[in-house]
DNA sequence: GATGAATGAGCCTTCATTCAT
DNA sequence: AATGAATGAAGGCTCATTCAT
């Protein structure tokens, strides 16, 4: 697939990459290149497309609203997004420095997926406010903060192989100081012991 | 100045701006541009350059540990990290996506400054815990979500202009989380120093 | 053709020339000009190819020996010569005035042209004078003279547009001289044994 | 000495060496060059200046014409000739290959050296035949292969360094076979005056 | 439709020449 | 007078784009 050929080019070689190239790769002539893409920006644009089709997991964690359980709701969505941010990130910060200048509507008609996400956590958290789940100053602010830490991750492992903890791991963390943080102080609570981040729960009851 | 000149271009249009538009910016003739720096490449490395000689508040915040107020300690911290990654950040973005092979050593000697900054948190973080000021599962992790919400906050600016609160407010909100998710539980539950998140109950019996 | 149109081009303002003047009496672009060839100095060394295929009059030459008539054989090798002295001669004039450094392997795998020509007439000499058909003190000696006298020839022409009489008429003078230096002393001239090129005669008497 | 610097300069790298090249060589600054020589042709032109000054020979040659021992002048001669256009050849070639336009006419006001061998080599060969002393069909035609046997010489060097024995010993075998094939038929021989080399002989019955 | 040779505009780089010091 | 930094025109080379096959 000639997109396919061209995104692998153009991450590892960044916009200068010849079209010639990328017509090898992607195992056609130049001139099938430039009948499916006119120009090469537009083939560049393309190859980038940030569009996210797969929007599942925002769609579950807001129907997770008041019902299930916040920690693994929150963990299932920062795992999708993290896989998703390692796809996207790549793409816009190739967008921004190839000097193309298409460049700020590139994700029309939609939003960019950094707001994307910034809205949907904003809206999650506004609502577990709502229903007494969830107690902080700024749902916005903290949902920024929330998903910096996610988008972090992914930076350090791009740019420098960097990458402390498998990713379940790290957002397990990120989750359970999030929610820490966030807890709404109930009447003092004896009852609820502790229990809440423990993170290795997985088999035997504690008792 | 030739560097700032072609800092502004280069960071505008990328590695393909020529050459030409740098030294016109500049004020200097194509030659003279080459005398200075040999090669494009070579000029594109020095414009970007990361090296970075602003040290002081990493010194200041690890001098506090112990001492002074820790929320002020760290919003002082953050603060100048995201004014040093703003100016950090694009560059090395700017530097990964333009496929200029040198990429991978360029700012040696030193560390990147990503990575730089997550050990100084680490350090900052153990210190804190071990004079009982903060509690967390892994202070590495926590640094690493601590930084991320920062640079998000960067990121989210350089990228859609998208700035929800002025920086300061920001980092309050990011360090008012962080220190509500770390407060070690005090008199109450003293007989519990530990064990919190607790990541690495792999072994002895808890009994 | 593209080597035809870069050696005149290159014969006349040397290798200087700007690639563009040659495209255009090639009849072609600059950039066919070099995906044939990848860089200058190869069009260069390829222009000034000095890779000889016509040795047939080497052929004839040797197989002469001891049959036809020494003049004829001689006169004929040596036209042969001068038309192939004309092309090469002034080409490696401009591959060693071109400071191009490949310079002194240019004629791989063969030798060079002149050398090759000394060797040849050198063992086409040793041959007669085992025959008995010429006699002289050192075959490679006469056979370095000889080849001298018909470059200098080219030379003259090349530099000077100096041609005192037809080159076939200049073959004439040239081997008549060389078989009237080489004559062996037949019966007749019994008493003068040797003496012939007799080296360190310098002091002596003559008597 | 700026010309010297020049041309080693040059010589080993042509006509495209930087002119700084040439200034730091010499010891001077680039503007002290082109204060001198206003143009790099100019500086070229001085560089490969052809001008002899040492004509010594030539008059010594003349002057032994039917006096001194023959073989002994010409070797003389030959030895000094040879000397003179080992400095003279390379520069004749490097300008002729140079490009520069000026070429033509650069040995102003004198004749070109190769052309002034040949007419004093003709002149002195006539004046012996005057006397006697040598017998040859065409002086000029003589003349021309004898420098060009010397000629020869340099240019193996010069090209190949190649030299097949030292160059005195070389002239040595050159003047020999030269004097050999135009001894004067002494007394035994009157009836065979000319014919020898006879050029023209195509037409007419010899009788 | 697919191909890939040909094009030529554009850009990096060099270097002769100038001129303020 | 000497210097050498600055200039900018020129040239080698690349590569997006076209088009005849």
């Amino acid at each position: 697939m000639i997109l396919e050929a061209a995104r692998k080019v153009f991450l590892k070689r960044g916009f200068r990459a010849p079209t010639v190239e990328i017509a090898r790769k992607a195992g056609v002539s130049e001139g099938t290149l430039f009948k499916r893409f006119p120009t090469k920006p537009e083939l560049f644009m393309a190859a980038m497309n940030v569009e996210t089709n797969d929007q599942v997991w925002q769609e579950q964690l807001m129907r997770s609203v008041g019902t299930g359980d916040m920690k693994e709701a929150l963990e299932a969505a920062a795992v999708s997004m993290i896989q998703q941010v390692q796809i996207i990130l790549p793409r816009v910060m190739m967008i921004h420095s190839s000097g193309v200048t298409v460049a700020m509507d590139y994700y029309l008609p939609n939003k960019p997926p950094v707001l994307q996400h910034l809205e949907l956590l904003t809206r999650y958290f506004r609502a577990e406010m709502k229903r007494g789940r969830l107690a902080c100053a700024s749902p916005e602010l903290q949902a920024h903060a929330f998903i910096g830490s996610l988008y972090h991750y992914v930076i350090c492992d791009f740019f420098h192989r960097y990458r402390p903890v498998p990713a379940r791991e790290y957002v397990r963390g990120v989750v359970a100081t999030l929610l820490r943080a966030t807890r709404p102080e109930r009447q003092q609570n004896a009852k609820q012991p502790r229990a809440k981040i423990a993170p290795r729960r997985t088999k035997g009851p504690k008792k």
